[in-house]
DNA sequence: TTGCTCCTCACGTCACGTGAGGTGGC
DNA sequence: TTGCTCCTCACGTCACGTGAGGTGGC
């Protein structure tokens, strides 16, 4: 810690700094301060007109010091000159600056789930993967549309299924899913969307129990039908025969949207059995 | 919403893409495509002799597929080639990322905090006032350091202090605040930590009312001394008599670490009447 | 012939870090 | 003379976006 610019009386200001000397006050490179004149932003005091040498006084101190005020907020610096030349307002710069800045985070907590999902599959990429999943009461909901909005009617059938089970039976969705064809067509498709609860309700139906090939998907969305790819592929190379329906089961609406898309698989008989 | 590769019966799987269906297919750029095939990331499947065209087939979209899943982790191109490749292990790989994306979080937590903090004081960074501080009823702890010392002794005193506040006296600290020579010098220096209660105890001691000129501090804890000359500065522009010390007072250590840095002032007899 | 896709450079982004090569004061 | 600070370029970073200028197939 640098002792203050001014002593306790406050009669002595610092006239004449080196650059090495403005820059230590600072905390900050050398660089940084060359920089910050190379865009305008903190100019010398003044230049020796021999050697080039340049030389810093209090004003350069205040605005140095008002530069890393605002720089703690994570404006650019294009901005910051801005506001400090009063060429654009602090409020309005900052208003704008909060909605970026809380996009940002979303985004990057995403990527911290998905990487933490990933983790928890230990090593190697998430592999496809004969599940039997058993019989599960759910609240479902049948609907038309096209290959175009299928995800927005996904997530419009989600919410509505999500709020009837709160406001009307008063219970929680553990998880959502979806079930359209595989072979999406240019025409209306028909898909059914459930939320999938603990136990049976007056309004809950069963979801049969059935076996899927099944992949856990990480990432965006609209990477789902390649990720379809990878799973038909992997369908054909083990000789199953699907039932032409794709399932598509949201874990996690919260934090990463976990998803898990699986292809229904027709089992022989004796599978079956067992 | 594109229509799955291969079709519901996994027998058509596609053989030639041109590098524009290809990239559609991933949704992503041509210019992306190229890109990565300039980091050796993801190579057509051949190039035509003749006009260089590229083209791609199904080997190349489960890459590419890959490719978009560690993306969506924040990973750099980089390592995402690497653990392709099989040449860098991706669970170290995620491990490592991890810590960086959560110290990149916390530090954009940071700077959405200070963001709102420049909000509050509503237009025009903070500018010094002269407050009226309370007399305050707190737990005191006196020590003593040296210049280069002082973030880290009042960090370790507030810590000591918060603890035997919750273990010994069951009860929270409203905020902390530390009190130091305005003029450090490079020798050994008093310092007094003090963290306030709402309430007296056993333990606690009363903080004497006093007037400051008290300026907010946003941002990084280092410039903390060029803002005291901030402050020094206004001080001698208003003729008033500082004590010789400076105080700082923690108002939100969870968060942004809002702080707040006076400079006790020495009132003249009728103001102090008033 | 007009669009559309394809091709190869190559500059720009953002806030500096990092040499390269050289000079001036203690 | 040896360190230290100062100076001016100028390239590199990261994942592409965006022209510039040109060609090939419907």
């Amino acid at each position: 810690v640098l002792p203050p610019v001014a002593d306790a009386s406050g009669s002595v200001r610092p006239v004449s700094l080196t650059i090495g000397e403005f820059a230590r006050r600072l905390r900050v490179t050398v660089r940084t301060v060359r920089h910050y004149e190379q865009l305008g932003l903190l100019r010398p005091k003044s230049v020796d007109a021999r050697n080039g040498y340049r030389s810093y006084g209090s004003d350069e101190l205040l605005r140095g010091l008002q530069i890393a005020q605002l720089k703690s907020t994570g404006l650019d610096l294009a901005t910051i000159g801005a506001v400090i030349d009063g060429r654009l307002d602090l409020e309005a710069a900052l208003r704008g600056h909060r909605r970026r800045a809380e996009t940002v985070i979303a985004r990057k907590r995403f990527e911290l789930a998905t990487t933490e999902m990933l983790l928890a599959a230990r090593g190697g990429l998430p592999a496809p993967a004969l599940v039997d999943v058993p019989a599960e009461h759910a609240v479902v909901m049948r609907t038309s549309t096209t290959a175009d909005a299928l995800g927005r009617t996904i997530r419009r059938s989600i919410q509505q299924i999500g709020r009837a089970a709160r406001c009307e039976h008063g219970t929680r969705c553990r998880s959502f899913s979806a079930r359209f064809p595989l072979d999406l067509g240019s025409g209306p498709i028909e898909i059914a969307v459930a939320g999938i609860i603990d136990g049976p309700t007056s309004w809950s139906s069963v979801l049969p129990a059935e076996t899927r090939l099944s992949v856990p998907w990480v990432g965006p969305v609209g990477q789902l039908p390649l990720a379809y790819d990878l799973l038909l592929g992997e369908v054909r190379e083990q000789g199953l025969r699907p039932l032409g329906t794709a399932v598509e089961h949201y874990l996690d609406l919260a934090e990463a949207g976990r998803t898990e898309i699986g292809i229904p698989i027709q089992l022989p008989a004796r599978a079956r059995i067992t």
